[in-house]
DNA sequence: TATTGTTATACTCTATAACTATA
DNA sequence: TATAGTTATAGAGTATAACAATA
């Protein structure tokens, strides 16, 4: 595979919305969806932050996130708290709730995608690991950059 | 990053839901989305097929390919035509239009990751490019496999 | 006036169920 | 009866625009 950038950003784009699809698809027997879920994986590395931030985090727009945190609280888990000096901004955290579903899914979940990747030699998996990684830091923020106006 | 399949399996679901999103929302000037795209692209790379069979390969229902299919005669991108000797049966294949669009997104689209990818080292772009190469085989189903009941 | 968050609204993507036409 | 495709309908996810509350 070639390492030119314009290329290999057309063959990524067209993997990840094929994966993409079907992890959203297959987890019709989840608990939550993979964006409430991505939504919770955050509060639960960065810990408490109000609906913009997390919203910048997820690169997604501010009412985007109001949905999501909504479906959360009326799930049991996230709460919302008011800030303790600012009256417009509110604090979202992970509830005992939200902390145990979030344990328990990072234990059972993507079974299709585990068993994948299990029939997988070991070179390959930690050449996928490695990406990972490289991926994540790539779309990663600077925590609390603002969404909005961009 | 380890090489359990498991813990693998959840942090690749993670990255890919943001990066996709990022894609798709990045996409606002694009002549098509990402999913016209990506059918567009199969039909590139492996000829005219049935609805059917695009629908499978493309990991979707008959009803979602239906409807991407519609779009994209719409746009004149590919075009319909009856299968010689099966009346139930269309063959979908690319217009010279469609031909075309497919080789200018090629080669223009994506600028977003394209940068990201740019900014990176060379070992670090062979790492995702052979991790993408893997994870194509990875979801890449068979050729002519039926999705209907599964 | 600027910032934070929410509400109102709309569009895309995808699915399941039911229907039509052909084999 | 079985298969291929479409239509009808619904739900998730996301966005932009407009609004309310607070700073």
């Amino acid at each position: 595979m070639t390492s030119d950038p314009r290329a290999l950003a057309s063959e990524l784009s067209l993997v990840l919305v094929r994966i993409t699809r079907q992890l959203r698809g297959r987890r019709a027997d989840a608990q939550i969806s993979l964006t409430q879920l991505s939504a919770i994986a955050t509060l639960a590395r960065d810990g408490a932050m109000t609906p913009g931030n997390l919203a910048a985090r997820e690169h997604v727009q501010p009412p985007s996130m109001t949905r999501v945190i909504a479906s959360l609280t009326d799930a049991g888990l996230v709460a919302r708290t008011p800030h303790p000096t600012d009256g417009r901004q509110v604090l979202v955290s992970l509830t005992d709730a939200g902390r145990a579903l979030f344990e328990e899914e990072s234990n059972a979940r993507e079974e299709w995608m585990t068993e994948r990747l299990a029939s997988l030699n070991e070179d390959d998996r930690n050449t996928i690991g490695d990406a990972v990684a490289i991926l994540r830091d790539l779309v990663t923020p600077p925590s609390g950059t603002p969404t909005r106006g961009r």
